[in-house]
DNA sequence: TCCTAGCTTAGACTCTGTCTAATGAAAGAT
DNA sequence: ATCTTTCATTAGACAGAGTCTAAGCTAGGA
């Protein structure tokens, strides 16, 4: 049973199995998947599940507040079941991998008063990217 | 003569009229814009310039450096003729404006090795949301 | 002026994501 | 247990952003 699974269930939601492998096949990924990617994996274990379903449900998800979506390479979206919000996300420049890091500092607090030019400065988020390790060696 | 264009000379580069119309749409604004925004602007100067133009431009500015790419908003891509490299931005979450931060530190310091995965980091940018002055009166 | 590399063009194509209309399944009421 | 209503799922059509192709055109050097 995934974390992900259970704070859905929370929600005035039907959990049919359809959702129930989407939520799994996100919440057990330490990368964040696309959403192909994740029907490629349900199909798997649900050869039958549309792309449709995967795109609903996942938009579902993150309008319940329990999934985020990511807009980090400007192809396509990538979903993340860690909604912390002190966290942010190193990309690989080479195959778009994408994984959740966390930082010493809070970078609100790197802007000074003089460069909000009047803006109700809510979050800040950081994008690191760089080779991941198999990107390094071809 | 803006400025881009003085910095696209320098570059071993056909300086043509649809090069031109564009690099001045991109570098008089103080907004940046998407692709088809910089057609629909280009195409008042110059009508007959081409959808593909305009995207291999684009593409051929960012390729020489002297342009950056921007990918903000998970839909279009958006162009910043400035490209000094410790800059960040500040996006409204109300009407999408976008403008150019400075911080006090480095972010790509606040990532400490643990947190790097084997990743070769090469760059760290910030995106600020919140609600501009107008966007906060209402 | 002529030549040639490389630029521009229209339109077809790809990729990501959304929408629609029809079918299928869940949950409460009887 | 069955009915009924509501919501979920499906295939495929559609839409928007961006890329590619093949043909013709042009900038700039010889």
């Amino acid at each position: 049973m995934s974390d992900l699974v259970t704070r859905l269930r929370r929600h005035a939601w039907r959990m049919t199995p359809q959702r129930r492998v989407i939520a799994e096949t996100l919440d057990g990924a330490h990368v964040h998947y696309t959403a192909d990617e994740i029907l490629d994996r349900a199909c798997r274990l649900m050869p039958e599940i549309s792309r449709a379903t995967v795109y609903n449900t996942l938009n579902e998800m993150v309008a319940l507040g329990e999934v985020l979506e990511l807009n980090l390479d400007g192809r396509s979206k990538r979903y993340d079941p860690n909604i912390e919000h002190d966290h942010h996300h190193l990309i690989c420049d080479g195959c778009g991998a994408t994984r959740d890091v966390h930082t010493l500092a809070d970078p609100l607090d790197s802007l000074p008063g003089d460069e909000r030019h009047g803006f109700a400065v809510a979050e800040a988020s950081i994008t690191f990217r760089g080779l991941c390790p198999d990107c390094r060696r071809s």
